[in-house]
DNA sequence: GGCACATTTTGACATATATCAAGACGTAAA
DNA sequence: TTTACGTCTTGATATATGTCAAAATGTGCC
């Protein structure tokens, strides 16, 4: 495990160009970003496989991930563990913890990664008095609620292979948005990870893969996936309803 | 299928006392409280059956239920159906719709229900005034997630018996907060409707129900279930981890 | 109050995924 | 390069839950 290293070696700042395009598209003119820009004030290097939070720390802030990789997992008491998501650059993490001022999830970076630390209550401020702004606050719970929404149906009425399509389709888009390739991308979790994930044993999500790249769906090579024929991916979710 | 029938009929406005009590328990002085008060415009019954808001409607208003039982749905293309909550008086419905202006679920009434509408950018309006307002709208949307979250963690890694066992201790919770016995109180969802939110066949709820009720830890008797050993039924979560 | 329909229970059987195990593969350190 | 360790694949088998079916029970309407 490794520990974070403060980032103050990196230059790029999390500065304008970056929130517009990254972390919070939001309708501001220059002296708005610029305030807004000023609330981000630590900023961070994590190494694959550092801690950004752990389940029960205090909530303080979001963080806008800037470059890398991350996942969210939570932890029953009884060491049973669900990943609740993996995120990547331009996504915001830490939103869980805003209820009881207490992170109720670990986030673990997958890849080395920078991110912007963006304090709430100076969010809330200034959301404040720039309508737009609380808009977009808004606007990032909600979806987070409606995805969470919608992996409660894959995991409530999908087949592994199903849930496998699901999963790849998704993080095809998410790459697309981030201006990457959508049919060719390294995966940054282990089958385990994938399996926690969509509530299966990683011995499942390689076989569901397999099958899929028989089926001249994907081609995998180690983590390396290419997306052979999306629409096939897309017709095999709901093949069979039950 | 019913039809919502305007609730002008009902006197019992949804007051200060209610509105502290129930659906917005805020620190706010009764100036303030008046401000909210007059936020929630419209009022309306909702008879058994009826729709609150479909997939897909403009999204408008957060609902707050002052009586009665919803539940609330999404549907796959394929018409798969996920039932994504069950919301009970005192709760706050219709977050899913900030993120795109329009819901992404169905809210349909369990038995007859009153709600109240809040407009949401008159919410927004106020609560930009009111720090602890907006303090407050934060960590309503915020617990939603991590309730999403822990639901995640219920369909990827327990066991029929543990999910029955979670949602009616779950319930029994719930119930307690709204001044009601934790230990005695009417299933308002059939079958069919807890086995779509555990994800579950209404055979398998049909069986743990009758399981639990051998192990002497609940009885049974239509829809009036009794809670007869609470620490029974919250050691039978996670007996076996997988 | 009786009829029709929806809901629930229970049984027998099917099947998707978990479990266990072994070997292949990939990566990092010595 | 070799070694060691974590990850991944694949096979054989076990098991929890799904599926199908029938009967019992409950509920609402005429």
């Amino acid at each position: 495990m490794h520990k974070p290293v403060p980032g103050n070696s990196l230059k790029p700042a999390c500065s304008t160009c970056n929130l517009r395009k990254l972390c919070l598209p939001v309708n501001l003119n220059s002296v708005e970003i610029t305030r807004l820009d000023n609330l981000i004030s630590r900023k961070g290097v994590y190494r694959q496989g550092s801690i950004l939070y752990r389940s029960g720390d205090k909530f303080q802030a979001l963080y806008a991930i800037r470059t890398g990789f991350f996942k969210t997992q939570i932890l029953n008491e009884d060491g049973r563990e669900q990943a609740t998501g993996f995120q990547m650059a331009g996504e915001i993490i830490g939103l869980d913890g805003i209820n009881s001022d207490a992170h109720t999830c670990d986030a673990v970076a997958l890849e080395d990664s920078e991110v912007c630390e963006i304090p709430f209550s100076k969010l809330e401020d200034l959301s404040r008095e720039l309508p737009s702004l609380q808009r977009h606050l808004h606007r990032i719970l909600s979806r987070e609620i409606v995805r969470d929404q919608n992996i409660m149906l894959l995991l409530g009425s999908m087949r592994a292979e199903e849930r496998l399509a699901t999963f790849l389709l998704n993080l095809s888009q998410r790459f697309a948005e981030g201006g990457y390739s959508p049919t060719s991308f390294q995966l940054r979790m282990t089958r385990q990870e994938i399996g926690s994930y969509l509530g299966l044993r990683l011995e499942t999500v390689s076989r569901a893969l397999s099958h899929l790249q028989d089926s001249k769906l994907i081609h995998m090579r180690n983590r390396s996936l290419e997306i052979l024929c999306m629409s096939g991916l897309q017709a095999c979710i709901g093949k069979r309803a039950r």
